[in-house]
RNA sequence: GGUCCCAUAGCUCAACUGGAUAGAGCAACGGUUUUCUAAACCGUAGGUCCUUGGUUCGAGCCCAAGUGGGACUACCA
């Protein structure tokens, strides 16, 4: 329990008090900066209006008052507004001896919160294979997951597979006409990538026709409504809906394919899902509920039979929310399953969507409608939006063909990790399988490390020139840490039986149990934001200053047996904890490398 | 046209949500290994935080205007 901070607030609380006869003033500490002395800081700056004094003399007086009255305070110092101080080393140990040997340091317990959220994320269409940009997703929303179990939440992870429509028509149609029969046995294609094949194909076919109109005299937008293969795509598509056998067979037959296509690459990235949902089961979901709105006067009927909500008041547009045919739009289906969700599981307090920002107008409206119609859980529903990943000539477009695929970017990681292994040659008593558990280990730890590292929210940039790194601030250079200090443990009999009483650290130590101890903040601040950098960032801070340490510093060669032990037991707990943040990301760390 | 997002070192990113002298990695240059894993460590160099005004004890962060970039604004999904 964040417990240095509860002492400071208790005493600076009565102090002010005391002082200056002021109550509730709202008190804020921050870490002291590197640069002066003491672990925590008071800004006094906020107090000088209500005590007349300025803040020089302020934070003199609840210095001063901290150190008679509080014996875990030691000492302070005063610069302009900020008042620096410092505890004990007493409290720092006793805090490292209560958490040292804790393997879940940081974590709370396992559905401890009483909250539930469903977090739904990955969400691909089954007409390509993944790319970057679904890669991304991907990493993002397993580790806000693990982040929020961390937390102590209950979380349901969520995957809506878009296996419908008419995008998926033009794969299916493309392959009718020439495949040939062609299948992932017989091209040996991994399924997702034969399927997008076929839907390059139907582009670029596609493309020739309008290409023949226009020459033709049509304008581009008439053309595009007039080429065959489109108007035979949207036939297939109403064949689906009234459920014909052949293009159903068609369907299931190359859905299929790309079923144990994903399942590749999700089992690459490490991901994994609860619940599946797919939009063939779902999309006629939300119909009914436009009836209910139109009742209740939040939708209205537009004079050509459409049904639309005006949103303009809150700053947003007019929305379609049936066709005038009768048929539903995207948004619809999205009203209706997220009904369907908070039905289907009554203890669910959020729900989450791990899409990209290029939505984010779709979610405001979304969760404006939901909030109309008058559901309470409106406002839970939150939009994990994260930014777009970017070539340096711009946006990944896949019918371009300017896209990095997921499963060419994990072969390509994993050539480079084993490539980088074998030259610094420390590998030599692997086995073959332990060799390629180690080669995935490490370059998926450099990809997902990449990844996560950056703000969700802000878009990335990638450049296939430049390969991913192995050094620095990386994925590797953690999981080195972590093997490293295994390699030192193993050597030793590490054990925690007797407590440490006295032991004098050096200014490294004590800054590595400072920074140990801001995990468990960590983590919180990384669940309170959806943020898995926070956490990634936080890994390299302790990993830096612990391969700081281990330069410095003997830990076998000791001869004081008490510090020894001690810096062991210290090694111990930073590997620990960096065990723990890597897991919050989805990386794992090996035990050598 | 409207709405939203972004702009920090040559490049990729931080800056604990308004606090102290804006930090890392990569790239460049120099150094460290008979010692627990050199995928490491230490050092040098690199900044008009896009511009201009404002708010305040204090602004990279808040407000306003401008410049540049991007997304969205479908009876597509």
């Amino acid at each position: 329990m964040i417990i240095a901070e509860h002492i400071l607030q208790n005493a600076v609380k009565k102090g002010i008090t005391q002082l200056y006869n002021l109550n509730n003033l709202p008190l804020s500490f921050q870490k002291t900066r590197k640069e002066f002395e003491g672990d925590f800081t008071l800004v006094t700056f906020a107090f000088t209006k209500e005590t007349k004094k300025s803040p020089e003399q302020i934070g003199n007086d609840i210095g001063a008052y901290l150190i008679a009255n509080e014996p875990q305070i030691v000492a302070f110092n005063v610069v302009k507004g900020f008042l620096n101080i410092t505890l004990s080393d007493t409290f720092w140990l006793n805090y490292f001896n209560s958490i040292k040997s804790n393997a879940t340091i940081g974590l709370k317990n396992p559905n401890s919160s009483g909250k539930t959220v469903m977090l739904e994320y990955s969400s691909p269409n089954t007409n390509k294979p993944l790319h970057l940009g679904h890669v991304r997703n991907n990493l993002v929303g397993y580790s806000v997951a693990q982040i929020l179990k961390g937390a102590g939440h209950t979380v349901i992870k969520a995957n809506i597979i878009n296996d419908r429509g008419i995008h998926i028509c033009k794969s299916m149609l493309a392959w009718q006409k020439w495949g040939n029969g062609e299948t992932p046995e017989s091209s040996g294609l991994k399924g997702d990538h034969l399927v997008g094949k076929y839907y390059v194909i139907f582009d670029k076919e596609y493309k020739k026709q309008i290409e023949e109109l226009v020459n033709k005299g049509k304008t581009k937008e008439e053309a595009e409504k007039l080429a065959p293969l489109i108007i035979e795509a949207q036939q297939m598509l109403l064949k689906w809906e009234a459920g014909d056998k052949e293009v159903v067979d068609l369907w299931k037959k190359m859905n299929g394919w790309v079923y144990n296509g994903f399942a590749v690459t999700y089992k690459s990235l490490g991901v994994d899902f609860d619940k599946m949902y797919y939009e063939s089961n779902t999309y006629l979901l939300g119909k009914e509920l436009v009836q209910e709105g139109l009742q209740k006067n939040i939708f209205y009927k537009k004079e050509n039979g459409s049904v639309a909500i005006d949103l303009t008041a809150e700053g947003l547009d007019e929305k379609i929310v049936l066709r005038s045919d009768g048929t539903s739009v995207y948004i619809t289906q999205d009203i209706g399953t997220a009904i369907e969700r908070f039905k289907e599981f009554p203890q669910l307090n959020q729900l989450i969507y791990t899409v990209g920002n290029e939505q984010d107008y779709h979610f405001k409206v979304l969760f404006k409608i939901l909030e109309k119609l008058g559901y309470q859980w409106a406002k839970e529903c939150y939009h994990l939006s994260y930014g777009m990943v970017e070539l340096p000539e711009g946006k990944m477009k896949s019918r371009e063909g300017t896209v990095v695929d997921a499963d060419d970017l994990i072969n390509e990681m994993f050539n480079t990790a084993q490539q980088t292994t074998e030259e610094l040659g420390k590998v030599a008593n692997f086995t073959e399988d332990e060799l390629k558990e180690l080669y995935r280990t490490i370059s998926m730890g450099a990809l997902k490390y990449f990844i996560l590292k950056v703000d969700p929210k802000k878009k990335m940039l990638f450049d296939p020139k430049e390969s991913i790194d192995f050094n620095g601030h990386t994925g590797p250079f953690i999981q080195y840490t972590y093997a490293r200090i295994k390699s030192v443990i193993r050597k030793t009999d590490l054990n925690f039986d007797t407590q440490l009483q006295t032991v004098s650290f050096n200014q490294i130590e004590k800054e590595l149990i400072k920074l140990i101890y801001d995990f468990e903040g960590t983590v919180e601040e990384a669940a309170k934001l959806y943020n898995p950098s926070i956490v990634a960032n936080y890994a390299y801070e302790l990993t830096k200053l612990y391969n700081r340490f281990y330069h410095e510093f003997n830990i076998l060669k000791e001869e004081d047996e008490t510090i020894k032990r001690f810096r062991l037991q210290l090694s111990f707990t930073c590997s620990q904890t960096l065990y723990n943040a890597m897991n919050l990301l989805g990386i794992n760390v090996p035990e050598r490398m």
